[in-house]
RNA sequence: GCGGGUGUAGCUCAGUUGGUUAGAGCGCCAGUUUGUGGCACUGGAGGUCGCCGGUUCGAAACCGGUCACUCGCCCCA
């Protein structure tokens, strides 16, 4: 290992795991628009409260994931650990408030101070959608179908499984917590140490704990969905209703809690067990009151995230792409005229590389392995000619032909599919 | 923050009970081939054995510490 590394928590993207992540975050982009949803970018960093207020400053995300720092002005600022509260800022600060609703689409980094795992990196992508302004739940149904649709489109879906919950509004969400702080209470002596906090600072978050004795106990606990207001059930019935009817699969998990304060009603995470630890892919659900939190108007909103190295590992490698053409220049003379004759079939719009230095048949090699095509090869003859020699790679065949018609041999042999000629 | 595993060439890894100049395959560079790759053969470059300290006549190997990576806990994408 060289001792000029990254960062703990932080890699390079070098070609061929870039060109996951954009296969990742251009299939997410093309089925977020075909709902509407339109990209928008925040600021990677914001003022500290725009996290911290509406996260809660109990959750486990400001109090020990967040990269805090105080700029040469005096300002305490954040590191982004997540998006949303950074979108429903965004349409406060703009007063997009008057054109709800709103719908956007993001892809960019995220930072958490967290111990580096499979699956989790401290620098971390995340593509995500947020709709603002219904509070029905058909909005939530739309948003988890575009959710499947992304990972359809990446060819995921088939190995994740979508966990669906709902933790009513406010009003239902108090009683519960007071019903089941009850029930803890009387077990708090065999609950883990972890939970035990947990009972002072988020008891809801002791539902999905993975500890064993934990899970016992929870077994007999009592569940959320029997704490539903009416206003809460009909919600809940009108997202599974149209899950239903649009074919999606879903299963009911009770004990499915999302980390944030400001969520209510739908909650939903997209699991898999190909990952490891890491099981969740992509995740969301509502949280109406996260722009009052904020001091804007109350608007409502449904959204879900989802990590693009996290897709990207069950996606499986993309190989990156590379131009199908080279110009090769036989020796260090042909240089210039090589870059010449590449710059005009730039100018047709066709990618070319000019590998230059060693001997031409390495380079012959390289270019073949590197996926070019087509290889036009330039030395004093074909200068003084006006020609070049026009080289198929995979067949190894290659014919003389005029500078002036190189173009348009070159889209003729590009059309023809790739060793159509024998092999 | 806590626990397990692993650190030897660009990559994947050998390296015997501690022994002298640390190896292999792949990759890379060059040559056999003076204007043409893939096969083959030949040669070459490339290593503070993660780092520091200790034990020893002698450490890549044993001990301690440390750093990094990795898997898991916590939490989440």
């Amino acid at each position: 290992m060289s001792r000029l590394q990254p960062a703990r928590g932080t890699s390079d993207l070098l070609p061929e795991a870039m060109a996951a992540h954009r296969r990742v975050i251009d299939t997410a982009r093309d089925a977020a628009s075909l709902y509407g949803f339109q990209e928008m970018a925040t600021p990677i960093f914001e003022f500290a409260e725009v996290f911290s207020r509406p996260l809660g400053d109990s959750s486990d995300v400001v109090t020990k994931e967040t990269y805090n720092f105080t700029d040469r002005g005096g300002e305490t600022l954040t590191l982004r650990p997540e998006n949303t509260a950074g979108v429903v800022r965004a349409m406060i600060s703009n007063g997009l408030t008057q054109s709800l609703p709103l719908k956007f689409f993001y892809a960019g980094p995220m930072f958490r101070y967290e111990r580096p795992q499979k699956g989790r990196m401290r620098q971390f992508h995340q593509i995500g959608i947020e709709y603002l302004g219904p509070r029905d739940g058909l909005a939530d149904a739309e948003i988890i179908g575009c959710g499947a649709r992304v990972l359809d489109g990446l060819g995921v879906l088939d190995r994740c499984t979508l966990h669906l919950n709902s933790l009513g509004d406010t009003e239902s969400r108090q009683a519960y917590r007071t019903a089941l702080l009850a029930f803890l209470d009387a077990h708090a002596g065999d609950l883990s140490k972890d939970s035990r906090t947990r009972l002072t600072t988020n008891p809801l978050r002791i539902l999905d704990s993975k500890d064993q004795g934990d899970r016992a106990i929870l077994a007999a606990a009592p569940r959320l969905d029997g704490f539903l207001n009416d206003m809460s059930k009909a919600h809940f019935e009108t997202v599974t209703a149209a899950l239903d009817k649009a074919g999606i699969a879903w299963r009911l998990d009770p004990l499915l809690v999302r980390g944030l304060d400001y969520y209510c009603h739908t909650a939903f995470e997209f699991i898999t067990d190909a990952l490891g630890a890491q099981g969740t892919v992509l995740g969301g659900g509502r949280y109406d009151g996260l722009s009052e939190m904020l001091g804007g108007p109350p608007v409502a909103g449904v959204g879900w995230a989802a990590g693009v190295e996290r897709l990207a590992m069950l996606a499986g490698a993309q190989a990156p792409a590379g131009p199908a053409v080279a110009v090769m220049p036989m020796d260090d003379d042909a240089g210039v005229a090589a870059h010449a004759l590449a710059e005009m079939v730039r100018n047709a719009g066709i990618a070319v590389d000019v590998p230059t230095g060693g001997a031409i048949g390495k380079r012959l090699k390289k270019a073949d392995r590197a996926g070019v095509r087509l290889a036009a090869i330039l030395g004093s003859d074909e200068i003084a000619n006006a020609t070049v020699q026009l080289r198929e790679l995979a067949a190894g065949t290659q014919k003389e032909v005029a500078q002036a018609d190189l173009v348009s041999d070159l889209v003729d042999l590009l059309v023809k599919p790739v060793g159509g000629a024998g092999a």
